[in-house]
DNA sequence: ATGAAAGCGCTAACAC
DNA sequence: GTGTTAGCGCTTTCAT
């Protein structure tokens, strides 16, 4: 069911039946009917690899996340996808379950088969990354490379707020739970330090773990065993995980300890208590990921805003709550 | 950087080039390493769409999901994408947000470019299926329709079992909130009122949900306004929102009104009290699915083996007690 | 074991 | 506005 078939029903060359499937409007009214007409009736579909071969274009696009079944990862690639489609383009999706290697075949394996490709706070090296952005427009989350347009999300500044929101309850020992090493740690890291430099706490550091709900369950454990009443975990996930296995241990939380998470993901507000988080738009930053890479695809010049910043927002929630016998306990007892 | 260029270079013809990398073995050995190293030298990598214009196949699958965030759909869709990867293969994604029409156009969309189509618990008419199905090998899940392979989760024991957990804990008045019309509700549904109707139990029934946290806060108002002492809810996300806003309402689970899931996403392990459920192999699903696919994309004879059943499995957990007065409560207070 | 040549289905100049 | 023609880059007979 070729597209020779549906031209000789219609009575009208190849060319035009291309034509009414490509440009509409340059085919008159009437032979465009008859040509749709044809096609209906053949159940004719456009061949897709023939179309990509002959005008050099797929119609696909790419996107690599760390772990499909994760939560953020999934909201993101949920806003990619509808966005990708707003534009026309199908979106191969491919999990690396957090393994450089994996992610690198499968970005390697997508380059052919895409227009652009979307790499989710990858962990492959400089040098794996830079070799297939000159092979294909590629754009980066939360992974800063010279030359390599990229979606950051600054939480700096509200991880400093949460520092603070826990400081204003009595707090003075915190401990940041780390999660994989990459951007998004690094800045989180940064922001909690410098705030507990700041404000006088004394700031432990645990990990790093696994962005997993089964490592926030070990984490509590190594959490009680030092004088911490806060704790600051890499994202949501943990943080639940620290929840549940304080609940298991008798510790009550935010009365003995107040526990912070990142991301706010559905599950924040699923948990008893309800999660306080660092919000960060994951939807906002799928859009703004696909966006820039359609500007990278269509060659517009991308170098001013290349590097596009989405700021995180401190939700307070009520997993956090005053030091026993702090002021601040008072209205919450 | 075509296939020539490096025949060229290698200094064989395209004809060599081109088996190298596809019958590697039928090349001489010190040919193919010449070859090897004129690719690599070039970076050259085959052009998919040529390719499979030539060999009249993709090597790409698709699955069609209701929600890409949803966490049953996020797991299905890892273990597809997974499974797919050891054949060789890629993975279109696409959610439908549970409109039978994106979901429809999502699957026309991608017809042409896969050599197999997976479906998700689809909602579109019976038409709309065997239309695609005529064009394509597909196969789908949670749904029953001649002619067309399909896994399903026959959850209809263990949703007896769940029944008969409740009614053995002194629950004589139970709840059940229906999902999303289709073939899972319906099996949970008809499990719950045979159950029901054989232990003399009082059966009620609330809805349709959409199968969402938020539902199931609506949906527990709604339980608190019957006798109900037990809830049967369509999903774990349902039944997550119901123990939510029984909290908010100071109504306690499960002392006072018992809460039973269905999926066990990691969801379940979560929250407070973790919530009894019954398991669906998510995972065995989606391997499921996609070695039935590429049986039906080999053209072998699937008609013995074309409907595959995976049973659920009540997880009992710490949302589910006795009755308020009842000799099986004693055991919890 | 390797080369020559035809063709997969479509698009895009270029003519008319 | 429509037809003719030449590829797009690869695979695959068929020779040799």
């Amino acid at each position: 069911m070729s597209i020779r078939d549906v031209a000789a029903r219609a009575g009208v060359s190849p060319a035009t039946v291309s034509r009414v499937f490509t440009r509409p409007e340059s085919v008159a009214a009437d032979t465009r009917r008859r040509v749709m007409a044809a096609a209906e009736e053949l159940q004719y579909v456009p061949h897709a690899a023939a179309r990509s071969l002959a005008q050099g274009r797929t119609g696909n696009l790419g996107v690599v996340v760390p772990d499909i079944a994760n939560s953020w990862s999934a909201t993101i690639t949920k806003a990619v996808q509808q966005e990708a489609r707003r534009d026309g383009f199908a979106l191969f999706v491919a999990g690396s379950d957090e393994a450089a290697v994996d992610e690198e075949q499968w970005a390697r394996a997508m380059v052919p088969r895409v227009d652009g490709l979307l790499l989710v706070s990858p962990q492959m090296p400089d040098t794996a990354l830079q070799t297939i952005a000159d092979l294909i427009p590629v754009v980066v989350t939360n992974r800063v490379l010279d030359d390599i347009p990229a979606v950051l999300t600054n939480t700096f500044e509200a991880t400093g707020h949460a520092v603070e929101h826990l400081h204003s309850l009595g707090h003075r020992r915190l401990v940041y739970l780390a999660g994989p090493q990459g951007y998004a740690n690094e800045v989180r890291l940064d922001g909690f330090r410098s705030a507990c430099a700041r404000l006088g706490i004394e700031a432990a550091e645990l990990g790093p773990f696994h962005a997993r709900f089964t490592e926030g369950v070990r984490a509590a454990d190594l959490v009680l065993a030092t004088e911490a009443t806060g704790v600051v975990a890499y994202n949501d996930e943990i943080a639940v995980g620290v929840l549940n296995r304080l609940a298991d241990r008798g510790v009550r939380v935010p009365e003995h300890v107040s526990v912070v998470g990142f991301d706010d993901t559905g599950l924040a507000e699923m948990v008893t208590p309800r999660l306080t988080t660092v919000r960060i738009p994951a939807a906002s930053a799928g859009v703004a990921a696909v966006s820039l890479l359609l500007s990278v695809m269509a060659g517009r010049d991308v170098s001013g805003r290349s590097l596009v910043e989405l700021p995180g927002e401190l939700i307070i929630r009520a997993s956090t709550g005053g030091v026993p016998g702090s002021v601040a306990t008072r209205g919450s007892q």
